[in-house]
DNA sequence: ATACCTTCGTCCC
DNA sequence: CGAAGGTAT
């Protein structure tokens, strides 16, 4: 939910501001609401998995905008769930499921308006889509980081850290995180509005004169966030009057329950858990290439934090990190893509026979990697893979063997990939799995601008399956052993 | 005055 | 998701 019109009321010290103010500089840019923006121009095609690449032009048209004020980008991209999220992530999951469900009747109907407008609300950015978009990335040498969980903890992390000096997002949750500087409500020209951290003193609409950083994320939470629903009737007027008089969450539950308000007592326990999800929330970090917290977590802390999620090996880090397998399946795209295009339960039974087998050559198993929801079968192939896409700057265009290959389709193995199948499964989707857009296309081309006039013979030559191709021929390969 | 609920636009042509 | 407007307290 955000924080519940927090923006306008941070307007007095909200500055405008154009992406070439920016130049030299290098942001995090949250992947996600640009995604999801290009993405309402073809839901319909998104939600029925047929091939459209409007979302993914939408992101580099933007990205590109970045690059040619001389602004470099980082894209982050979500991760895996968050357990304190799950309910809201439920909620919305069954909102689409509605939707999408809404959607077919309205067409069916003839009501092709109605279709459109649910079949916007429907539209999911998974992690198939996310790895789309990625595979164009690697082709441009684009910065990216998936991060292990929520993209706001990651790139606050980058900004915190220095790696960033700024970050652009829609979203007012990275304020309560602590991101010192971020960009709201870039449009397709550069502009925007900017936020600093150090303006907050400044504020006329709430005056935070004596907040310090704690205050205000307490105020945060108390008013309602992603990981605690506020007590009935505490909105953001409230709490910030409340951190304002009493300067610390506990005193003011003390002076609620005081005053005859009902708090409940898991409240004040999920309030903790909140607090520590916003302060040390599991993050990449891309220099030391493993997973670390967004802030350095003292040993008096050291108690339960499995709210956090589960933590994980330094290398399922570094591949999810990179968009190599799906951060929350922990399972590789490629075989993901071949499982969907195949669809034949043969075939994936083949495939989890060889997940095993890697799975075990890998040592990753057991440790506090066995109790996560989704079957964990994560596989490494090809062990040692560069991981330097983001330590790393600009020059590694010769360094990269796999993207190249990725440019020669030479196996014409399997042209039926694109078109022709989604369309069964859209009732499917009730089984709310992360089912049919992994049958979508993948479209790699490269200079993405420079060349936009080439589209046609783009997808007349039928690249969209290459990343997949590479897929299916290791695959055998590994099969036939 | 405040909080909460609903609706609408985001995209593109 | 945020913005905006109506409404209940």
């Amino acid at each position: 939910m955000g924080i519940q019109g927090f923006l306008p009321l941070l307007k007095s010290i909200m500055v405008p501001i154009h992406i070439k103010d920016l130049k030299g500089c290098s942001v995090a840019v949250d992947t996600y609401s640009w995604l999801h923006k290009g993405a309402l121009s073809c839901s319909t095609e998104l939600c029925k998995g047929m091939p459209t690449t409007r979302h993914i032009e939408y992101c580099m048209h933007r990205v590109n905008l970045l690059r040619h004020f001389g602004v470099k980008p980082i894209l982050v991209f979500d991760g895996g769930l968050l357990p304190m999220k799950s309910e809201q992530e439920n909620k919305r999951a069954r909102a689409r499921k509605d939707n999408l469900a809404r959607a077919v009747e309205h067409e069916s109907d003839g009501n092709s308006a109605a279709a459109y407008e649910c079949y916007q609300k429907a539209v999911d950015i998974s992690p198939q889509i996310a790895c789309e978009l990625i595979q164009v990335l690697k082709q441009e040498n684009l910065q990216y980081i998936v991060a292990p969980y929520e993209a706001d903890a990651q790139m606050t992390f980058l900004a915190i850290s220095g790696q960033v000096d700024a970050v652009i997002t829609e979203d007012s949750d990275l304020i309560p995180f602590g991101c010192p500087r971020i960009i709201f409500k870039m449009d397709k020209f550069g502009q925007g509005v900017q936020f600093q951290d150090s303006m907050l003193q400044k504020n006329k609409e709430l005056s935070f004169e004596g907040f310090n950083r704690q205050m205000l994320l307490e105020m945060c939470i108390l008013s309602g966030c992603d990981y605690l629903q506020s007590l009935s009737g505490m909105g953001l007027k409230r709490a910030h009057a409340s951190i304002k008089k009493f300067r610390s969450y506990d005193k003011v539950l003390k002076h609620l329950r005081y005053s005859g308000v009902s708090v409940p007592p898991f409240y004040e326990e999920s309030f903790k858990k909140a607090i520590l999800t916003f302060q040390y929330q599991r993050v990449y970090d891309p220099i030391n290439e493993n997973i670390v917290h967004l802030s350095n977590i003292s040993d008096d802390i050291g108690d339960e934090l499995d709210f956090l999620g589960p933590t994980m090996p330094k290398d399922i880090a570094q591949r999810i990190a990179k968009g190599d397998l799906d951060p929350i399946t922990k399972m590789p795209f490629e075989v993901l893509l071949l499982l969907k295009q195949k669809g034949n339960s043969e075939l994936l039974g083949c495939h989890l026979l060889l997940l095993m087998k890697q799975r075990t050559l890998l040592h990753i198993d057991s440790e506090n990697w066995g109790s996560v929801p989704p079957p964990n079968i994560h596989i490494g192939y090809s062990s040692a893979t560069n991981n330097s896409e983001f330590t790393e700057s600009p020059c590694h265009e010769k360094k990269s063997p796999e993207h190249t290959v990725l440019r020669k389709p030479r196996q014409p193995i399997h042209k039926p990939c694109l078109g022709l199948h989604g369309h069964t499964n859209v009732q499917d989707t009730a089984e709310g799995k992360t089912r049919e857009e992994a049958t979508r296309k993948v479209t790699v081309r490269s200079a993405y601008f420079q060349h936009k006039q080439v589209e046609k013979n783009v997808y007349g030559e039928k690249q969209d399956c290459l990343s997949s191709g590479i897929a299916i021929d290791e695959r055998k390969n590994a099969l036939s052993e």
